[in-house]
RNA sequence: GCGGAUGUGGCGGAAUUGGCAGACGCGCUGGCCUUAGGAGCCAGUGGUUUUACCGUGGGGGUUCGAGUCCCUCCAUCCGCACCA
C-alpha cells in the first residue's frame, strides 16, 4: 500500500479527464441539459484562493450534476477588454493584447492545477475580433431598434482614467477603479436606452425566485420606481410652465415655494431680465461645478437663490416664489420640485434658512388615549416594573385604542383644531396623517387624499399621474483604446451612419499611443479614423470611442453555445435549447451592473426575435469573499494566499476541500493555513481505509460494528445529497462524510481489527468515493481505481440511500424534568406513550428527581423526548 | 437617513414544523507508538465556587420546553443615499 501522493495522482487524472473529454459537450444533445456558468474573469493577475472559491464551487456543481445524469455544459472564457490591461501597457510599454493573453495563459494553468475542468473548446475571449465582431453586431441591433442613441450630456468624467464612467461605476462620487474624484463634463456620448426596459426589468425580478433576495432587492432599488404626479406650475408673467414631479401630492396645499435644479433648461430664460442676473448665474455655475461628492455629503447645508420669479400653484391659485438650489438634482424627476417645508425635511431646512413660509397641511392624528394610572402601588418606577404595575389588560387595550384611532386618523378631531403647530415644529412631519388647510380635502386620510387629489388634478388639467425611475440610460462610450470600437461612421453629407453588418468587425488598429490625453487614443490612428461613408462613399470619419466592457460581458453566455460560428453570434435553436442558464455562479459585486445589463440585452434580443427567452439566468448563486486577517486579499495589503504553493505541498484536492469546508459558500470566510492541514489529514484518513480494506477478512466481522457503519453510510448519503441539492451547503456535506470516515475508525477502536468484512467495507468505500468525488475528484478517481472499479465516479450514478436503513431499532430518548435534562433512556422504537411513561418511571435518576414532588404533567414525544413537569 | 444581512466555545462553524446547544474541523491537554515527529492512533476539551448551577449580543415576553417564535434595545458588515 503506497502513501497518499497527491501530486502524482492529480497530474494523472487531469490528463485523463482531458484526454477522455469528460467535460466536452455536444450542444445538439439537449436531453437533460444543465448549463452551469461561472462569471468569466477579467485576466488581470495570478489568481488567489479567493478567486478559486468561485471556480471550485462551479466545478463541484458541474461534477455533481454529471453524476446525477445531466448533460452538463460548463464553459469558461475571458472578459479581456478593459482599463487595467491598458494601464499595464502604459506602464510596461507592452501591448494590452500581449499582457492580456499572457495573463489568460497563466490563469488557465492555475485553473487546471485546481482540477477545475471546462469544455475548453468553447473558450471565448472578448478582446478577439471573432468575438467583438458580434459585440459590435449587438450594438448595431440596438441602434436599429432605436435603443442606441447619441446625445450631449453631462457625464461622469474620471480625470485620472481620462474617461467617462457609467453612473454605476461612480461610487460616492469617486471612480470605482482608481478612487479619484469624478467631475461633470458635457460630451457627445453613446447611450443604450435601458430606461425603456425599466418596468420590465423590475417586473421580471419577481420571476427570478431562485436568485438571492438580496440581489433582487438591490436591483429593485437601483431601478427605483416611484409613482406620483407631474404637476404643472405656470410662471407668472410668462408662457413658461414648469412641471414638478411629486410622490406626495397629498401635500400640494402646503407648497409654499418651488425649486429648480441648477442644470434646469429654463434657468437662463427665467432670469434673463433680472437685474441680479449675473449673481444668479454665478451661483448656477458654482453649483454645476461642485463635485457630486461634495453636494451629497451629509450635513452639507443646502444653498439656494431666488430667481425673482413666481409660479402659480393652480390647485389654490397661490403665487409661490421660484428658487434655484443645489439640493435638487436634474437627473431625477423633472429637475423641478414643489417644496412643502412642513412635510419634507429638506424643504424644511431650506425654508428655515431662507425664511420661507411653512404651512401644515397634514396633521398628526390625535388619538384619544384613556389615561393609564401608573405608580399606584409601592415600588420602582413604571418604566422599571413595566406592565406589572398596570392591570395586565390595560396595556393591551391602550395600544389597541391607539391603533384604532390611527386607522380612523383623526376622527376625534375637534372642529378647527390642529395638533401640529408650526411654531412647535423642529423638523418636518413626514408621517401619515389627516389633511388640513386643504380645501375640500380637509379631514381625509392623507393616503386616501393622494388618489383624490390626483383625480382632481387630472380632471382639471393641473397635473397628470406619472411614474419615474432612478435608473438612467446606460452610457457606453469610453475614451480608451482597449475595447470594442463602436461601429459607427460620421459623414458630413449623410450624418451618422452605421457600419454595414457585413463589414464587421471594425478592427482595433494595431499600433497606437495609449497614453490618455482626454480624447480617444483611436483618434491618433488616422488610417482607422479616415474612411468612406457606406452610403455615399464620400470621405467620412469613424467613431473613435470604444464600448464599455460591460457590453462585452452582457452577452458572452450566449456565445458559449456556438463559439465558432462565423456568420452569426449564436445559433438561435441551440441557444433556445440550452437557455436559460440553470446555474449562474459569481461574486455579489456584480449584483447590479453586469446582471442588470445582461438581463436588458437578453430582453432586447428577445424582443427582436433572436432568442425565445427573456431572462438569461434561472438560478443565481453569489459566493462570499475569502478574507485573510480580516481583509480582502490584495497585493498592496500583502495578505494574498497563493494556491500554487499549497497545491504543491498538499495537492489540489486538499485546497479544494478546505475551500469548501471553510464555511457556507455564500458567506465571507477567513482563510486559515492551519485549517488546510486538517483537510489534508482527512484525505489521508480516507486513503488509509484502503489499507484497512486489504487486511479485512473475507467473511465474518462484528455484526454490530458493520450495522452501525452501514447505517452511518446511508445517513451520510442522505445528508450530502440534501446539502448539495439545497443551498450548496458543502461545508456540512463534507462534515457528514468526515463522520462516516470517522465511524470506520471508531468501529475498529471499539470492536477491534477485522470487525468489518471485505464486502461491508467495500460497499462503504465505494459510496464514500462517490460522495467525495465532486469535492475532491482526483483522490476519488484514484481510490476508485485502486478498489478495482472500471467506471469513473463521474460516469457512475450518484449513490442513493435506503430510508429504512437510516434508523436503529432502539433509540436513546432524553428525559427532562421541568425542561432540564436529567436522564437518557434507551428504548425500542414504536412504543406508545403509556409504555414509555412506564419505562421512564423505572429510571433511577428520574425517580430521584421527581420523588416527593407533585407530577403535574407528562409531555411525551415518542422516539424524541420526555418532559416531566413537577412542582 | 433608508434597505438588507449577521451576532453561538480560544477560532472557523453545526443545530428549523420550538425538543439532549456546540456536529465537523482548527487549536489546546494527556496517553500510545516511534531513533525522531510539524507523521499516525486513542482519550479529553463551553464556563463556574462542579451532588449542582450558568450559558447562543443585551433586556423583556409566549411556552412544559426558546439559539429557533414575539416585542425592544445594542453592535458589526454590506448595499443605496438630498430620488422630491
Amino acid at each position: 500500500m503506497q502513501r497518499y501522493n497527491p501530486t502524482e495522482i492529480e497530474e494523472k487524472w487531469q490528463k485523463k479527464w482531458k484526454k477522455e473529454g469528460l467535460f466536452k459537450v455536444d450542444v445538439k444533445e439537449t436531453a437533460n441539459k444543465y448549463y452551469c456558468l461561472m462569471m468569466f474573469p477579467y485576466p488581470s493577475a495570478a489568481l488567489h484562493v479567493g478567486h478559486g472559491r468561485n471556480y471550485i464551487i462551479g466545478d463541484v456543481v458541474a461534477r455533481y450534476k454529471m453524476m446525477r445524469g445531466y448533460n452538463v455544459l460548463s464553459p469558461m472564457g475571458w472578459d479581456a477588454f478593459g482599463l487595467p490591461a491598458e494601464n499595464a501597457a502604459i506602464k510596461k510599454g507592452i501591448h494590452p493584447r500581449e499582457s492580456t493573453l499572457g495573463n489568460i495563459k497563466m490563469m488557465k494553468q492555475q485553473m487546471e492545477s485546481w482540477g477545475v475542468e471546462y469544455d475548453w473548446d468553447r473558450e471565448v475571449t472578448s478582446c478577439m475580433p471573432d468575438y467583438y465582431k458580434w459585440t459590435q453586431w449587438i450594438f448595431l441591433q440596438l441602434y436599429k431598434k432605436g435603443l442606441a442613441y447619441r446625445k450631449k450630456a453631462f457625464v461622469n468624467w474620471c480625470p485620472s482614467c481620462s474617461t467617462v464612467l457609467a453612473n454605476e461605476q461612480v461610487i460616492e462620487g469617486s471612480c470605482e477603479r482608481c478612487d479619484s474624484q469624478v467631475d461633470q463634463k458635457e460630451l457627445e456620448q453613446w447611450f443604450f436606452k435601458i430606461t425603456e426596459y425599466a418596468q420590465k426589468l423590475l417586473d421580471d425580478l419577481d420571476k427570478l425566485n431562485e436568485w438571492p433576495e438580496k440581489v433582487r432587492t438591490m436591483q429593485r432599488n437601483w431601478i427605483g420606481r416611484s409613482e406620483g404626479v407631474n404637476i404643472d406650475f405656470p410662471v407668472v408673467d410668462s408662457d413658461i410652465t414648469l412641471t414638478c414631479f411629486t410622490t406626495r401630492v397629498d401635500t400640494i396645499f402646503g407648497c409654499t415655494y418651488m425649486v429648480l435644479a441648477a442644470e434646469h433648461s429654463m434657468v437662463g430664460e427665467l432670469v434673463k431680465d433680472n437685474p441680479e442676473k449675473d449673481k444668479i448665474m454665478d451661483f448656477v455655475r458654482e453649483v454645476r461645478n461642485e463635485s457630486k461628492i461634495k453636494r451629497v455629503q451629509t450635513g452639507e447645508e443646502k444653498k439656494g437663490i431666488f430667481t425673482g420669479r413666481y409660479a402659480i400653484n393652480k390647485i389654490n391659485g397661490r403665487k409661490i416664489p421660484l428658487y434655484i438650489a443645489d439640493y435638487v438634482l436634474m437627473e431625477y424627476g423633472t429637475g423641478a420640485v414643489m417644496a412643502v417645508p412642513a412635510h419634507d425635511q429638506r424643504d424644511y431646512e431650506f425654508a428655515k434658512k431662507y425664511e420661507l413660509p411653512i404651512e401644515v397641511v397634514i396633521d398628526k392624528p390625535s388619538p384619544v388615549i384613556p389615561p393609564v394610572r401608573r405608580n399606584f402601588s409601592e415600588g420602582g418606577s413604571a418604566a422599571e416594573n413595566g406592565s406589572s404595575l398596570c392591570h395586565p389588560d390595560s396595556e393591551v387595550r391602550r395600544s389597541q385604542i391607539i391603533r384604532n384611532s390611527l386607522a380612523k386618523a383623526g376622527a376625534e378631531r375637534v372642529e378647527g383644531s390642529i395638533n401640529l403647530k408650526v411654531e412647535e415644529m423642529t423638523e418636518a412631519y413626514e408621517e401619515e396623517g389627516v389633511l388640513v388647510n386643504s380645501d375640500k380635502f380637509d379631514g381625509m386620510k392623507n393616503t386616501d387624499a393622494m388618489a383624490a387629489i390626483a383625480d382632481h388634478m387630472e380632471q382639471n388639467d393641473i397635473g397628470k399621474r406619472s411614474i419615474h425611475f432612478k435608473l438612467r440610460d446606460w452610457l457606453i462610450s469610453r475614451q480608451r483604446y482597449w475595447g470594442a470600437p463602436i461601429p459607427m461612421i460620421y459623414c458630413d453629407k449623410c450624418g451618422i451612419v452605421p457600419v454595414p453588418e457585413k463589414e464587421l468587425p471594425v478592427l482595433l488598429p494595431e499600433v497606437v499611443e495609449f497614453r490618455p490625453t482626454g480624447e480617444s487614443p483611436l483618434n491618433a490612428a488616422k488610417d482607422f479614423v479616415n474612411t468612406k461613408c457606406p452610403k455615399c462613399s464620400g470621405d467620412a470619419k469613424r467613431e473613435i470611442d470604444t464600448m464599455d466592457t460591460f457590453v462585452d460581458s452582457s452577452w458572452y453566455y450566449l456565445r458559449y453555445i456556438s463559439p465558432k460560428l462565423e456568420d452569426k453570434p449564436f445559433d438561435k435553436k441551440d441557444v433556445n435549447n440550452w437557455f436559460p442558464v440553470d446555474q449562474y455562479i459569481g461574486g455579489v459585486e456584480h449584483a447590479i451592473l453586469h446582471l442588470l445589463y445582461s438581463r436588458f440585452i437578453t430582453k432586447v434580443l428577445n424582443d427582436m426575435g433572436y432568442v425565445d427567452f427573456d431572462e438569461p439566468f434561472q438560478r443565481l448563486f453569489t459566493q462570499g469573499m475569502i478574507v485573510k486577517d480580516g481583509a480582502k486579499m490584495s497585493k498592496s495589503k500583502g495578505n494574498v494566499v497563493s494556491p500554487d504553493e499549497l497545491i504543491k505541498k498538499y495537492g489540489a484536492d486538499t485546497v479544494r476541500l478546505y475551500t469548501l469546508f471553510i464555511g457556507p459558500p455564500e458567506k465571507d470566510a477567513e482563510w486559515s493555513d492551519r485549517g488546510v492541514e486538517g483537510a489534508f489529514r482527512f484525505l489521508k484518513r480516507v486513503w488509509n481505509i484502503l489499507e484497512i480494506l486489504e487486511t479485512s477478512p473475507e467473511k465474518g466481522g462484528d455484526e454490530k460494528a458493520k450495522e452501525t457503519l452501514i447505517r452511518k453510510m446511508h445517513q451520510s448519503i442522505k445528508k450530502v445529497t440534501e446539502d448539495i441539492d439545497g443551498e450548496f451547503h458543502f461545508n456540512t456535506a463534507i462534515s457528514a462524510v468526515m463522520e462516516l470516515a470517522n465511524q470506520v475508525y471508531v468501529g475498529i477502536s471499539e470492536s477491534g481489527d477485522g470487525c468489518y468484512d471485505k464486502a461491508c467495507l467495500t460497499e462503504v468505500m465505494n459510496n464514500m468515493v462517490l460522495l467525495i468525488a465532486p469535492f475532491v475528484p482526483h483522490i476519488a478517481e484514484e481510490i476508485n481505481e485502486q478498489m478495482g472499479n472500471k467506471t469513473s465516479p463521474f460516469k457512475s450514478e450518484w449513490p442513493s440511500y435506503d430510508e429504512s436503513m437510516l434508523k436503529a431499532d432502539t433509540v436513546v430518548v432524553p428525559v427532562q424534568v421541568n425542561g432540564k435534562l436529567r436522564s437518557t433512556i434507551e428504548m425500542s422504537r414504536g412504543l406508545d406513550k403509556d409504555k414509555i411513561q412506564a419505562l421512564v418511571e423505572t429510571d433511577e435518576k428520574v425517580k430521584e428527581w421527581i420523588s416527593g414532588k407533585e407530577v403535574r404533567k407528562w409531555i411525551i414525544l415518542p422516539e424524541k423526548l420526555v418532559n416531566i413537569v413537577v412542582s
